[in-house]
DNA sequence: TCCGGTTTTGCACGTTTATGCAAATTACGG
DNA sequence: CCGTAATTTGCATAAACGTGCAAAACCGGA
């Protein structure tokens, strides 16, 4: 930010980061942001499209396309219905908000595509939600404490559970195992259930993002009914579970279905 | 700044401390810091970065890309360096003993290369080696809590420092940013160095790991005198900075070179 | 103390890379 | 179909680079 001169590899590689979280660029903002021509700014993008690492548009450049680009081979199909997921979940983000993300490997994707220019704060129980977000500029991040079990993916326990109360959440994403219209969502772990609880007990509103194959399953442990949750992030219409099955009075339902991909910059 | 000459090893282990604190360095800069010419610190990129501590590029070099560095790609002699330094810590390591890990590369290898089957209990606040240990049977893992900085790569801060207190250890590893005669243990950052301080307090016996690069330099913020250390786990002889001059009355130096624990006091 | 070998350093040289400007070209919106 | 803005291309300048070389500093042994 202050520094007066970058580096030619380093400013490509800034470009790069902000492109690798799904931000689009233009070359005129690139350009006032390091102090450079327009020109330059080109032949970075350029480059860098060169080696597929953007896709060059009229007016600056595009992240390539999200589940191509990285290591789709791994998994890719889940992959991309949990990063569809993740892009509607952006949706719900404002500045200056201060959220909770639990474990789980959708919230963990969710980590890596939050946007740096909102002035989030983070408050974390998973290690992948950290190790996303802990060199991330922009992004204020805090970690619970306690005992990390390996079931879940990050802390639990009492001492999470406590740590939890030192903060208040504008929004909540709770990881969920499994969600039915009668009894909401469940865990396998009793523990882990007890730290979600406390995440809905200190935030304003509370998300869930699942996936169809986690739609209708009943677990062991409950951790909050249906009518407590605010947003459900959903992929479209399910055979088995018509989503209207988990209407309510007070929630919104939003689909990866009926959300256009106008992946823009606004001006 | 008040130095007005540089050993050139000196030089090149300022250079590095710049460079872990993730900041770029220009070629110029340097040159004017150190009051040699441009085609010096050249040189001295170049020997670094062949030995993988930063990436040569145009106008200066680059940290190590903190994404290209995950737990098993980077092949660099200095992660085999940081290997046998590890390995040789292991000696150290009793069964069911409740062991400290701080941040830092050197502990993140020793935390892959612990052994499962001595019922290890694990406290930490960094996030890799939270990672590499989350889902290993056999060991009992907890973690600080607290604000997450980016620069150490992990848990910082007051709530960390008051978290310690939960603990007492048998073992505690600092991550040595540096270490000199003198002056002991120094760290880049203060919020990092009180979590230092915290650890040692609440441990037993404490032990200190490092490449012979950071022998001799002194960074701001003190941790730690010579004398609360215990064990120094170090490479062969260094040339600049004799072993020797690290011994004191109550520490055991061990080094990659003879293995054995023929350490104790100068005969 | 002197002496040979090694390392480090600064400089000169030709080469490569980065940058900004101007002119020609292309894309976009109406 | 036209005008504006973005883009490409070519070019000139400046900065950074690698290499070879010789002087200087340093080190260890006699």
């Amino acid at each position: 930010m202050s520094s007066v001169s970058y580096l030619p590899e380093q400013r490509r590689s800034e470009i790069l980061a902000i492109l690798s979280r799904g931000e689009p660029v233009s070359a005129a903002e690139l350009a006032v942001r390091f102090s450079v021509s327009e020109d330059a700014i080109r032949r970075d993008l350029r480059k860098l499209a060169a080696e597929g690492l953007c896709e060059k548009v009229y007016g600056g450049a595009l992240p390539v396309s999200p589940s191509a680009q990285p290591y789709s081979s791994r998994a890719g199909e889940d992959r991309s219905r949990k990063e569809a997921l993740a892009t509607v979940a952006l949706t719900l983000l404002m500045p200056r908000q201060c959220v909770f993300l639990d474990v789980g490997s959708t919230n963990a994707l969710l980590a890596e595509m939050l946007p740096s220019n909102l002035d989030l704060t983070v408050v974390t129980n998973s290690v992948p939600v950290m190790a996303a977000l802990m060199d991330r500029p922009g992004i204020s991040l805090f970690a619970l404490g306690g005992s990390v079990g390996g079931q879940a993916g990050g802390m639990t326990g009492a001492q999470a559970v406590s740590d939890m109360e030192r903060y208040r959440f504008d929004l909540a994403f709770l990881g969920t195992c499994s969600l039915c219209p009668e009894t909401g969502v469940t865990a396998f772990d009793g523990d882990d259930a007890e730290v979600k609880r406390a995440a809905a007990r200190n935030s304003e509103k509370i998300a869930v993002m699942v996936t169809t194959d986690k739609l209708g399953a009943r677990l062991p442990h409950k951790v909050l009914p249906m009518e407590q949750i605010d947003y459900l992030v959903s992929e479209g219409e399910a055979a088995q579970q018509p989503l209207h099955l988990y209407q309510t009075q007070n929630n919104q339902i939003l689909t990866t279905a009926n959300v256009d991909t106008n992946s823009v910059k606004e001006k």
